[in-house]
DNA sequence: TTATGTGAAATAGTTCACAGCG
DNA sequence: CGCTGTGAACTATTTCACATAA
């Protein structure tokens, strides 16, 4: 009673509340208006005991017998994740990847916005992108300041990824969000999170491997 | 005796390992002969005894009181990844992300080849993406039968993600990537594994506002 | 002496089973 | 009754500490 909630969401569980948040979104959309713990847990693929703790972590919110009230839920999640409000983000490397995430809707309908989009090269800078227009990268530090973006995602070559980050924490920015493919080091007080795209494929080869040649292992199924 | 492999590598180990052969492969390049746990650890960006624990489960490799011959690691790690051959993928959804990826250098140098870039606009097929000519998504099931691709990248919208999906389990591809904001569902014996790029940014965000705002309450009341 | 390889301890995360509320 | 909320059991993963080998 005294400790209602307690601040420490695993960070497993944060990330699939996001998953819950985008299939309450849609059932949102769709009018429904309640849910049960078994229905929601196969829409985001998990097991549906293991929805009902991440849920926990929000205090109740469901009723016993019925299950969970669409719109509150969503609300309650967002709010969670801090995604009520808009995040300014910028993004740096304006390359095909970079240009595909300032483009994805699925961020702006997500609380985040894309408030500056820099590239290194002259003959990208001025070209409109995503609804925005690519600028110098010497104005990272200026846009930074002025509107106050905590979130940077780079999206540069590995070689200059990491003088990117570093210009971006100088700058303020706190949350970086790195799909170059190198390791990055942020100073303390910066998150950085690392995307590798080819590091998932090659987990599914891997897991296909595992299937197909285990010559140890019994055909199994199919 | 050629069997003291123990065929159950944890998933968590298996996409290290893909991060300490891109890190391995620029020390090759780099003209680097040995290295040592702590300086590969500092630079996949994890803890050096951690790094020691996944590599165990290649055999042993390394020389005590030395370090690893970078060469021979990496080769080690190409091979149980199942990386050494090419591996054939399909990418469905020329889209902006799509392009990006048949674009992505990263996947060709990794030991992944596009044989089959498919779209559904007749306004895309044509076109030369990445290297390769688009197709129309008719196509599909031809090309996955003559290249034996092994696996399928979705980066359609959402609201087609699934059926390509049945399309590609039916063709024979036993591993998807899917980057489309929904939860798939595939048959047995066919793997699926779901990257959603705003996870990854209100995870971020997340951990950002935890970070500023430590003492906002989740909950209206207690 | 150095730096690997590894059991054992600690931690994180998942699944189960059922009590309890509507 | 049905479905949520949750302790308890279980599994996976990380970290530690040190024996071991060059």
């Amino acid at each position: 009673m005294t400790n209602p909630r307690p601040r420490t969401i695993p960070e497993a569980t944060v990330a699939r509340l996001a998953v819950y948040l985008r299939v309450l979104t849609g059932l949102v959309d769709g009018g429904r208006s309640t849910v049960s713990s078994g229905e929601l847990a196969s829409a985001a693929g998990v097991n549906p005991a293991g929805l009902r703790k991440d849920l926990s972590h929000l205090g109740p919110c469901g009723v016993r017998g019925v299950g969970y009230e669409v719109r509150t839920l969503r609300d309650r999640i967002a709010r969670v994740l801090g995604v009520e409000r808009s995040r300014a983000c910028v993004l740096v490397g304006i390359g095909n990847l970079g240009a595909a995430l300032a483009d994805y809707a699925g961020f702006g309908t997500r609380g985040f916005e894309f408030v500056g989009l820099f590239d290194a090269a002259p003959s990208r800078v001025g070209q409109q992108v995503g609804g925005s227009v690519v600028r110098p990268v010497e104005e990272l530090e200026d846009v930074v300041a002025e509107t106050q973006a905590s979130i940077g995602v780079i999206t540069t070559p590995a070689e200059v990824a990491q003088s990117v980050c570093d210009r971006l924490a100088a700058a303020g920015v706190r949350s970086i969000l790195n799909f170059a493919p190198v390791t990055l080091t942020a100073p303390p007080g910066v998150d950085v999170r690392q995307v590798d795209l080819s590091v998932e494929l090659q987990v599914l080869a891997f897991l296909g491997s595992q299937r197909t040649l285990p010559e140890a292992v019994v055909g199994g199924m199919a």
